[in-house]
DNA sequence: AGAGGAAAATAA
DNA sequence: TTATTTTCCTCT
């Protein structure tokens, strides 16, 4: 089956538990420049930007997606305008969402869609670890028995902690978010 | 121009 | 105050 030049459209999408939809806080935006190779762009409007990207049959319908980039709004002016019920507070994982319309010889449309995994956006969220301050134990029977305190950062208060044996002769606890 | 980081500014 | 967001700065 010899393949038609389709368009690829890409934009943000959320990631929340409820449906996807176009993500009101972020945008797609087009990057250009010497490391991007895909030639393709094009970005079009309703409220949220879609990036075009040519998928061709010389390309075998294949495109690198190194031209999108993921821009993050001001959640103030989001909330702004009117209809929007959303906030933008703790509001920070998208979804890369992709669909190509496909023209039928009968007339009608096929619509794909796919969508990425969650993509983390917030700088603190994405990099902080947990951050243990202080232990009210160093050391304790390895039949445990005992009971230790740990004060940190950066882990729920119902958090457990497992110790495993990393090494001969040696323990560590592990965090478990 | 962007990616990454980090300081400064705000929200809760 | 702490948590989180936004602005700034630097390195490629």
């Amino acid at each position: 089956m010899e393949s038609e030049p389709l368009t690829l459209q890409l934009f943000i999408g959320t990631a929340d538990d409820r449906l996807l939809r176009p993500h009101a806080f972020y945008q797609v935006h087009r990057i250009t420049g010497k490391t991007v190779s895909t030639p393709s762009h094009e970005a079009l409007h309703t409220n949220t930007k879609i990036l075009e990207i040519p998928l061709l049959p010389e390309n075998n319908m294949r495109a690198i997606i190194d031209c999108a980039g993921i821009l993050k709004l001001r959640n103030s002016d989001i909330e702004l305008r009117k209809g929007e019920t959303d906030i933008g507070r703790k509001n920070t994982r998208v979804r890369m969402v992709f669909r190509v319309h496909i023209n039928q010889n009968t007339g009608r449309t096929v619509s794909l869609q796919a969508s990425s995994n969650p993509i983390e956006c917030s700088q603190r969220s994405a990099q902080e670890l947990p951050l243990v301050d202080k232990r009210s134990l160093e050391t304790c029977p390895a039949l445990g028995g005992e009971r230790m305190r740990i004060d940190g950062h950066n882990f729920q208060h119902d958090s457990k902690v497992v110790f495993v044996e990393k090494a001969q002769g040696k323990t560590g606890g592990v965090l478990d978010s």
